[in-house]
DNA sequence: GGTTTTTGTATTTTT
DNA sequence: TACAAAAACC
């Protein structure tokens, strides 16, 4: 029998052989409190998929002397072929020795991005196959989201809630500053709205939130606020994204039947970036967790850079004590790293060692030490971009892909400079965050129609599109509605269905009445449609399409992204296991822009540091590395806001495969202002052996003067532009001559007066039949020669 | 009630 | 700078 054990454990290590030895430490430890220090780039999701494969396939088969039955001689026998490598059958192996399995549908993996879980569900896919679907892997927002929809009538929520995002937190805000006779500028909603959220994050309910206030008139005035706020949101059937963790906590805390069902279906759990997890989070975990003690958590201290929204790194640096674990067999460190050179690794290391209260941590590789990291200065911020551009493309002609780039930095705005230069230079590139798809116009109208359809007390939402389009119903029949419906605690709809019927809407029945039974019938129609189809019928039935319609080009485009909606709406009719519009709307509000990162297309992706935090890229440039901007102002005051941007220089530093780019501008221009920011400290922290340094040749290739204003292009020849990237993988490399005739999308036919070649575009112009002479760059708007 | 002008204000990071 | 919200205007 010891014989069989030993085997048995060689046959496991054999299968799980591809993993380093404290990679298969973790894999191996499957029961009880585990803490997993993994390092940037040191294979944690292998370690999180193996781990899971190893729970299914072989169960707690390591770990323990008892079998199923007595083990044969065959069997035996086995076991040294599979060990030999004369067989790698591995479901007889399982056969054998498996113990104690677990069934995929008691596991729950949480992750910090949906991009993650999605990644972690496609490796299980790959590895597990069928078994791998029965896995929850999920956000810990949609996972909150998940068991609130079943669970959260007994908080007095329907299960139809709406997700509220920051907009329209602050609008609520708004609303009750305003309601409450509170000055705006005495108490910005922004400012209100974090205290919220940050009290949300510390579990504080409103009352104590005013109690721990002491009086102080400040911190009174936004608990009271809070509570408005609380009671509003629960008005409207509503949520904010603290109170999905939050009203987690309380349904488990407050029905004990509640939670040991949870705790029963969910045995095993294990969260991802725990470092960034806040104190509501803790708990939750925590809470679910504590019945089985099965409780695998993955981190990096070092990593942690969610501090200001709530994260508190005490998590991960006292999880030993909090969940009773033993130092020797509970906590694992990973400190290979699989994914960068020993240079870029030195970097980070000695960067980080700049830092107090870590837990300490040495990357390592076996891979060589690679290129240096490149230090380049430049003159201004336009240099900097035309820096980063020309290398772009010099990687491109040694027969790199534009995907291999990724450009980092501190705050979005930064995106600008790079992004001019990059439409100039015809080099493709996505940015991520900024401006989302969701946040425009169009798409918030069209959402809020849905939302006030799925969620009838939704009255912030029907506020935006009551009178959108205008329909002569004014603010202050709003008000009055809003005040009816709060008296009366009846649906907004019914009572507008019923105006003629309440004296002070009586006035405006005539406009309300028809609103109102619109809404009711959508909302009939959104029982049985499709919802491609309801999306069609909604805008017919509202107007909205015709208004759109009127508004010319404007309004076609916006149209167009309406129907790039319908197609996310079709594409999760078909995924999505029981596909229904409150759960479409759940995607979309927690989704995020990372979460659209593509690997197939092919472009540079730009985004900031903050967005880069799991992902890896061969080829990486940390731009605008200035005092001032990175560490940014806000941050130079307090040691331990600097270190929290030290931490975010080490997770920037680490996402590079190859090569990595440090570069500052002598001269910034940010916000209207010109600077001069001094190179950033962090530079200063590397390694001078790891590094080397260039700067911009005095002598400035007429191109890249960097005080050559780029081509003027209006906001909305830019976003086009940007489309036209986005769709059309090729450029328009047709050229025009004189004489050409040619057919423009809008314009319609006409004759090529002249051509001339501008940037990586051409500028023609062209005597259109019917709409006169004009002149279009040619992959603006498509151009076709007839 | 709708549109245009002006004013102001924020510029760290986001599930 | 650049954009959004408030105010003024029609």
């Amino acid at each position: 029998m010891e014989q069989f054990t030993a085997l048995k454990r060689k046959a496991l290590e054999k299968y799980f052989s591809r993993m380093n030895d404290q990679q298969r430490k973790a894999v191996f430890k499957i029961k009880g409190p585990l803490l997993i220090l993994a390092g940037a780039g040191s294979g944690k999701t292998t370690v999180l998929v193996n781990r899971i494969a190893n729970m299914i396939y072989f169960g707690n088969a390591y770990n323990t002397e008892q079998t199923y039955g007595t083990p044969s001689e065959q069997d035996i026998q086995f076991l040294k072929d599979y060990i030999d490598g004369k067989t790698n059958d591995a479901s007889t192996l399982a056969d054998i020795v498996a113990y104690d399995c677990i069934k995929p549908w008691s596991i729950l993996a949480i992750t910090f991005t949906n991009k993650a879980a999605g990644e972690l569900k496609e490796r299980l896919a790959g590895m597990l196959g069928e078994a791998g679907q029965g896995i929850t892997a999920a956000t810990f927002h949609s996972a909150c989201a998940r068991i609130l929809r079943r669970e959260c009538d007994k908080l007095g929520f329907s299960s139809s809630f709406t997700i509220y995002d920051s907009d329209d937190s602050q609008r609520t805000v708004k609303s009750i500053l305003r309601e409450l006779g509170i000055s705006e500028k005495m108490f910005p909603p922004r400012t209100i709205l974090s205290e919220i959220s940050h009290a949300k994050d510390l579990l504080q309910e409103p009352d104590e939130y005013i109690a721990s206030a002491a009086g102080d008139y400040r911190n009174l005035t936004i608990g009271k606020v809070y509570k408005h706020y609380q009671k509003k949101l629960k008005a409207a059937n509503a949520m904010d994204f603290d109170d999905m963790i939050c009203h987690t906590v309380k349904l488990f805390e407050q029905f004990p039947d509640v939670l040991d069902h949870y705790q029963n279906l969910y045995k095993y759990i294990m969260v991802d970036e725990y470092q960034d997890t806040n104190k509501a989070q803790f708990r939750l975990v925590s809470l679910l967790s504590q019945k089985y003690n099965n409780l695998c958590v993955v981190g990096d201290d070092d990593q942690s850079i969610y501090k200001f929204r709530g994260a508190t790194i005490e998590n991960i640096l006292n999880f030993e004590e909090q969940f009773d674990c033993n130092a020797d067999t509970d906590v694992i460190k990973l400190e290979q790293n699989y994914r960068s050179t020993q240079n870029i690794l030195n970097c980070a290391n000695q960067l980080i060692s700049n830092n107090q209260g870590r837990k300490g941590k040495n990357l390592w590789t076996a891979s060589g030490d690679g290129e240096k990291v490149t230090v380049y200065k430049a003159s201004s911020e336009r240099s900097e971009a035309k820096f980063v551009a020309d290398t772009i493309l010099e990687d491109i002609n040694k027969g790199r892909k534009y995907n291999d780039h990724a450009i980092l930095y501190r705050m979005n705005a930064q995106s600008n400079a790079l992004e001019q230069t990059f439409i100039q230079s015809g080099i493709p590139y996505k940015i991520i965050g900024g401006l989302k798809f969701y946040d425009r116009k169009e798409i918030k109208d069209i959402l809020a129609y849905l939302s006030v359809i799925n969620n009838h007390f939704d009255f912030l939402r029907l506020r935006r599109i009551i009178n959108e389009p205008k329909r002569g119903i004014g603010e202050a029949t709003v008000n009055a509605l809003e005040q009816i419906t709060s008296d009366l605690g009846d649906s907004p709809i019914h009572i507008m269905q019923e105006a003629d019927m309440l004296a002070p809407l009586v006035k405006r029945s005539k406009q309300l009445m028809p609103v109102g039974d619109m809404l009711s019938e959508l909302t009939e129609l959104s029982d049985t449609l499709p919802l491609a189809e309801l999306l069609d019928k909604l805008l017919d039935m509202t107007g909205y399409k015709r208004h759109l319609e009127m508004q010319g080009d404007e309004g076609l485009t916006r149209l167009e992204n309406i129907n790039e909606l319908k197609s996310t709406m079709s594409s999760y009719e078909e995924n999505a296991d029981e596909p229904s519009l409150s759960g479409f709307l759940e995607e979309i509000s927690l989704y995020t822009d990372v979460d659209n990162l593509d690997s197939d297309a092919d472009y540079v992706v730009l985004m900031t540091m903050h967005s880069a935090k799991g992902l890896e890229f061969p080829i990486v440039f940390m731009v605008g590395m200035e005092d001032n901007i990175f560490p940014s102002s806000r941050s130079l005051e307090s040691e331990a806001d600097t270190e929290e941007e030290r931490r975010l220089a080490y997770v920037a530093v680490t996402r590079a495969k190859e090569k990595l780019y440090l570069t500052h501008a002598e001269e910034r221009m940010l916000y209207g202002r010109t600077d001069r920011n001094r190179i950033s400290r962090f530079i200063k922290e590397l390694p001078a052996d790891c590094i080397e340094k260039q700067a911009e040749e005095t002598k400035a290739s007429p191109y890249l003067n960097g005080y050559e204003k780029p081509h003027s292009m209006s906001l909305q020849q830019q976003l086009a532009q940007r489309k036209a990237d986005k769709s059309n993988f090729s450029v328009n490399t047709e050229t025009f001559a004189p004489g050409d005739r040619v057919l423009h999308k809008i314009f319609g036919e006409g004759t090529v007066l002249s051509s001339k070649p501008m940037a990586n575009d051409t500028l023609v112009e062209i005597a259109f039949d019917n709409r006169g002479t004009k002149k279009i760059m040619a992959n603006y708007t498509k151009i076709k020669k007839i």
